[in-house]
RNA sequence: GCCCGGGUGGCGAAAUGGGCAGACGCAAGGGACUUAAAAUCCCUUGGGGCUUAGUCCCCGUGCGGGUUCGAAUCCCGCCCCGGGCACCA
């Protein structure tokens, strides 16, 4: 009756994985024909950047959780398209290649062949037939065609500017790419200030949209509040002070109810008006100021210290609320790129004008009273009061003299109401090699032309001299015999520009080239397009939350209001995963704490490597890789190992009521889990049935326990997304001749799942002092009399009387004496 | 300072339309099997208490209050950790 164990054949990872990998390959089983599929649904994971050490845990943490996700959907009966590519362009592959002295277009070929080996080893259901790379020319023709439309747009303009630039890096940066006014990459090195003709897309028109937006996509919320904070809006008024000579000085303020209390005024060093503004006297102090400040860079200026300095213009302007001639300054506390560059001061309610005014000794003005009693101790920015000194607004609530303020002052044409935002547009030009041109020419007699459609791409011309330089123009501006070109217009002698484009812009579009990945005339097939997009589910990492997720959304509004398709937001459904961090701190090389995913693969297999990871801790908070658990995971699939060896000698339909509950239980926990990316519970859910299945049958002189196949048939597939190949090897051996991905998701039944005896928890004032094993379903009057039988919760109530009674349908009945 | 997360055993963590705190796993301790070890299997495992060792009692989810029959969960006031923003007017 016993098979002898030694059929039992041991589960063997690297040979069941070697073997399925093969066979997918050999069914095309992660293969699908776009233009037919029925249910399509767009898988969409954060391409990697092929980077020459290879595939750390971080991306295959992040890579796992989309991959489940896409094979959950694909049991489900869905036509899922999960593409892979790679973001070779850009500074990253560019400083590597230097360092080691190579070209960059010669390491990437070899860099994205580690990577997809190492991807091909994980198990992803990647489908390869769409793979791109933003450094073929063509893909990186349609990059170039992305920014020709915003050119034609009006979204994209060239001017000279004050850009962030990194010394080590020699080329500008994005706002967003500077931390604390250092280069992101450079975490020690400041970055400059200065001022370069630079091309910038103009996403601070999308702002309002960008924000609005928001409110209905379905984003991790960590990341939706990230990016308002970065959009940055606020909204006030912009007020008129004028001057006795006639300028009018134009400030921004949110607080225009405070205007009584501006007892003097600011101007940016940079700002236009203060040659003019400044009498003769003052003239030399405030051109000295003046050019220490602009020669400050930026971290001294907006990080170094905020000790306040600043120069009188020997100017007055007119406060417009009080008439009064109030004295006109210039102080670097006030920033030229943000509102209008000059500010009222108002010290009574404002920490920094305080600061400013006790230095130089001006005049501070309480134009607030709180309503709180206590700490009234000025300066004060409370909303929470009513105005003082403010002539016929006195006594009225700061939040309504804003409105009534502004409104006053409209009157005389000196307010309107007015939003701001800290967003600023994106610089997209990179004074480096490796990226791809930007697809203009300048002609000494047409200006600016754009490089005509049909000559794209604008090849990057293969060159060994690419190492940049500090002189401000990127190293292609060194090789006449690219940059000379005739101009398209006139067919006269006209220069190619020669800065590239961010990375960012390669990135920023290419979810919407994988269904047309081998589409050749246009970026993408309309019909693909339709069919395939937005993208259903995108899940990534926080770092790019104001990066590339930002710049992604703008660019596809931008082309969406070209006409080129109908949605406007790109990922319907964003999810933000967790870090692996190790020992408590972020992997990193100097750190030297990076755990390389190929050896925990080579000893334990991909699915223990893959089933560990995601049982580590919630995918969307991440976790510490430790180790030591990895064993935990293993032992897991060793029970369903003999469990399923075994199996399939006891006649089907033969299991017992409890273990068909545990099951229909079990369905509906995995599958409401994997719907919300709530991996590390539904592996425990899978845990918690083996342990049932194992405990139900009993052991025969050693011999494996047996449970029918009725019941080991559903769990394969529930652990099919997780461990692909161990599923596959196991539904093979249930007797199934397809892949595991061609089944149906088990579905469950309530009614099967619902327990017919249940635990009530009796409590007496609250405390528990006894539980019940009860029919479902008792009534409360029931419940009450079983309670008091109980000996715990007759001697808690001791000879009180019950005042009041509390039932909860199945779980408690509360006595209350 | 502002905006998001988060704080639960020795460890990773479960449990929030308020209802058994600690599922699942690791580690640890004890036992079985074994010549032995590994592997495997079984038991114990938040802290404390007991004249009745139990279907027992008390305490316990960062801290202090509150609401409630009942709070890890809700409210008020704080502290700490991670991330983002920041002389942004």
């Amino acid at each position: 009756m016993s098979e002898p164990k030694t059929d039992i054949a041991t589960y063997a990872p690297q040979a069941v994985e070697a073997k399925w990998q093969r066979q997918w390959e050999e069914w095309r089983t992660n293969a699908l024909d776009l233009a037919d599929a029925e249910r399509p649904y767009y898988n969409l994971m954060m391409f990697p950047y092929p980077s020459a050490e290879g595939l750390h845990v971080g991306n295959v943490f992040a890579f796992l959780g989309v991959d489940i996700h896409g094979r959950f959907r694909r049991l489900q009966g869905w036509d899922v398209f999960e593409p892979i590519g790679f973001d070779a362009f850009g500074i990253h592959s560019e400083n590597y290649a230097l360092q080691v002295n190579a070209h960059p277009g010669k390491l990437i070929p070899s860099n994205i062949a580690r990577f997809r080996e190492q991807l091909k080893r994980i198990g992803l259901m990647l489908n390869w037939d769409h793979e791109l790379s933003t450094t073929d020319p063509a893909y990186y023709k349609w990059t170039q065609w992305v920014f020709l439309q915003l050119y034609r747009a009006g979204l994209a303009e060239k001017k000279r500017a004050p850009v962030n630039w990194c010394p080590e890096c020699k080329t500008v940066l994005a706002n967003e790419q500077v931390i604390d006014g250092y280069c992101e990459r450079h975490r020690g090195v400041r970055v400059h200030q200065k001022f370069l003709e630079q091309w910038f897309f103009r996403i601070t028109e999308y702002a309002e949209r960008l924000l609005a937006n928001l409110d209905w996509i379905d984003w991790s919320e960590s990341t939706r509040s990230m990016q308002r904070n970065w959009i940055g809006r606020s909204e006030g008024a912009e007020l008129v002070f004028e001057t006795p000579t006639g300028h009018r000085i134009r400030v921004y303020t949110t607080r225009p109810d405070t205007v009584f209390g501006a007892t003097y005024m600011v101007l940016a060093p940079e700002h236009p008006l203060v040659e003019r503004l400044t009498t003769h006297e003052q003239l030399a102090v405030v051109r000295e100021y003046r050019r220490a400040a602009v020669a400050k860079d930026i971290v001294s200026r907006k990080v170094g210290s905020r000790e306040k300095t600043g120069v009188f213009t020997g100017s007055y302007a007119r406060n417009p609320a009080t008439g009064e001639s109030i004295p006109v300054w210039v102080a670097d506390y006030v920033l030229m790129e943000y509102g209008t560059g000059a500010i009222m001061a108002v010290p009574a309610h404002d920490e920094r004008d305080f600061e400013f005014a006790k230095t130089f000794d001006l005049a501070v003005r309480q134009v607030v009273s709180l309503s709180a009693p206590g700490q009234t101790e000025l300066p004060f920015t409370s909303w929470d009061g009513v105005l003082v000194n403010s002539g016929q607004f006195d006594g009225m609530p700061c939040a309504e003299a804003v409105g009534a303020i502004t409104d006053w002052l409209a009157e005389r044409d000196l307010a309107s109401r007015q939003t701001q935002y800290r967003l600023h547009d994106w610089c997209i030009s990179r004074q480096r090699y490796w990226g791809p041109p930007i697809p203009i020419i300048h002609c000494d007699a047409c200006g600016t032309v754009p490089v005509p459609e049909a000559d794209l791409p604008v090849l990057l011309p293969e060159v060994d001299d690419f190492r940049p330089d500090e002189s401000g123009t990127s190293p292609l501006a060194r090789h006449e015999d690219w940059y000379r070109v005739a101009c398209p217009t006139c067919g006269a002698t006209a220069r190619r520009e020669t800065d590239v484009s961010d990375t960012f812009l390669d990135s920023g579009w290419y979810f919407l080239r994988y269904p047309s990945s081998d589409v050749n005339d246009r970026p993408f097939d309309p019909a693909l397009t339709a069919k395939w997009l937005p993208v259903d589910s995108y899940i990534g990492g926080n770092e790019h939350a104001v990066l590339h997720l930002l710049y992604a959304r703008f660019l596809t509004m931008a082309l969406h209001d070209l006409g080129h398709f109908e949605f406007e937001e790109p990922f319907l459904r964003f999810r933000a995963h967790g870090t692996i961090v190790k020992d408590g701190a972020k992997m990193s090389k100097s750190r030297g704490n990076v755990v390389i995913p190929d050896e925990y693969i080579a000893q334990w297999g991909a699915d223990t490597f893959r089933l560990y990871l995601m049982f580590l801790g919630p995918y969307q908070e991440g976790g510490d890789f430790r180790d030591e658990g990895i064993v935990g995971v293993r032992r897991f699939l060793d029970k369903i190992w003999g469990l399923v060896t075994a199996a399939g000698h006891e006649p089907d339909g033969s299991e017992s009521p409890e273990a068909r509950r545990k099951l229909h239980q079990t369905i509906r926990k995995v599958t409401t889990d994997l719907e919300e990316l709530r991996y590390n519970t539904a592996i425990a859910a899978m845990m918690e049935y083996v342990n049932v299945l194992r405990g139900m049958v009993s052991e025969e002189d050693g011999a494996e326990p047996r449970v029918p196949i009725g019941l080991l048939d559903p769990l394969v597939v529930l652990l099919a997304p997780i461990a692909p190949h161990f599923a596959e090897e196991c539904w093979q051996r249930l007797g199934n001749t397809k892949s595991v991905f061609t089944a149906d998701w088990p579905s469950y039944d309530e009614a099967l799942a619902q327990e017919e005896e249940v635990e009530l928890v009796v409590q007496v004032n609250g405390k528990v002092r006894g539980r019940l094993r009860v029919a479902a379903g008792i009534d409360e009057a029931a419940a009450v009399d079983k309670a008091l039988e109980d000996a715990a919760v007759q001697r808690a109530v001791g000879d009180k009387p019950v005042r009041r009674t509390v039932f909860v349908q199945d779980r408690l009945v509360n006595l209350v004496v």
